[in-house]
DNA sequence: TCAATAGTGTCTGTTAGACATTATGGA
DNA sequence: TCCATAATGTCTAACAGACACTATTGA
């Protein structure tokens, strides 16, 4: 919160400075949102930005990526990753010739901003215009979602401690951008070893109540499978 | 060639500058082999170093990379993708705070190195010492072909236009550090339709000739297959 | 002829997906 | 009671891996 002042608003910056921009994510009505902050350009108008800033002075990546999400967000994001640098010549906010991206997950139900800030959540679906290179940035983010989907426990990341297996397939159908089978998903999850079940259930509306389960990761599966050829060609 | 001596050689470096390092990749011997330049490191000592250099003035990454790359090897890659930002405060040749990681590929065969330079090719199992910074970039260039094996057409760049499917098989052994089984990896190659037979047959030593293939991938295939949870907990 | 490697056919256990069925709450 | 959702059992087609076999060359 405290380095909130310097991570929003339009200043001049060297055009040598470092930006350090955050793709933030969380679910919300059945879409990926994504923190966008209001950000005047310094020509009176309004623009929607990612949160960014510049790199202070050998300031690890890290802690730059962490500090921003922080002042954006008001608490520290679930998981944050570097996607890459993005230094081509298209625009970006800080007038600046190159930008490291990041990506973090925020669970579903954190929706408290801090009052005093301009952040909002945007469907990734209908985002307002960005600068290009928080536009490549954005979708370099999606992008590294995806793909590390089956690497790393992202899923669970964006769900709270304790959730139901529908509201976890939910999630990988957001995700993926496809509906899976139910039976065979549950039985997948189930040969990974990765949830437990809780004593409590959550009944919601009309059917039966779901029984709550955490993230547990038991043991790692030694039996790695065989080639596939999934290329994107 | 124009840049090579620009892209060795111990140079004073503002401490503000950015470094591209570049990790190219070919088979040698059943290993991978990567290419690392002598370069004297200010002292009197001489060290071995990844191809680098500082990127030039708004100078596009990706251009910066394929000139280090071409510099160093004396010729273009197949192949060459960023692996990311490493700005923690790790020791690098160039005293600077930041540098962009790149990851290239290079088919077997291409061999013969600029005359002028200082370029080697060293089994990955047995390096020399590196610069922490450049430790952690080749750590991480090993780490992103093994997660982009399957995504990405890796193992055609590292063989030359026209391959046994033999040798296909020992480059997914290579890098997935693992024996595969032939009749499956075969099957599952042939359902991709990545590759097509030619008219061309080679024999070398004493068994029966293998046929020459090339790399055509024919169509996308629609058809996903369920989540995997191969999640590295 | 033997040795060595390429390439293929068959069998079997595993698994993804489809379908159906039971379980358990709210309206 | 009916309806909606959770959870699970069964069947089937596809597939990975094992094994064996044929094919074709050099020594």
């Amino acid at each position: 919160m405290r380095d909130r002042s310097s991570s929003t608003g339009a200043k001049p910056v060297r055009r040598s400075a470092i930006s350090v921009d955050v793709v933030l994510f969380t679910p919300r009505n059945e879409q990926l949102a994504t923190l966008l902050v209001r950000q005047p350009d310094g020509r009176g108008r309004e623009r929607w930005v990612l949160p960014w800033d510049a790199r202070h002075d050998d300031e690890p990546l890290d802690d730059a990526a962490a500090r921003i999400a922080r002042g954006a967000l008001g608490t520290a994001p679930a998981w944050l990753e570097q996607i890459g640098a993005f230094g081509d010549r298209r625009r970006h906010p800080s007038e600046g010739q190159l930008s490291i991206g990041y990506v973090g997950l925020v669970p579903a139900g954190v929706t408290s901003l801090p009052e005093t800030s301009d952040a909002a959540w945007h469907p990734v679906e209908e985002l307002p215009a960005l600068a290009p290179r928080q536009r490549a940035i954005m979708e370099a983010a999606s992008e590294e979602l995806r793909l590390r989907l089956d690497q790393a426990p992202i899923a669970f990341r964006l769900l709270p401690v304790m959730f139901t297996l529908s509201e976890l397939q939910e999630i990988y159908e957001l995700l993926l951008g496809r509906r899976l089978h139910k039976a065979s998903f549950r039985r997948a999850l189930q040969g990974a070893w990765l949830v437990e079940p809780t004593d409590e259930w959550r009944s919601e509306g009309r059917g039966r109540p779901a029984q709550l389960f955490r993230y547990a990761p038991r043991k790692r599966r030694g039996n790695r499978r065989g080639v596939r050829f999934d290329l994107l060609v």
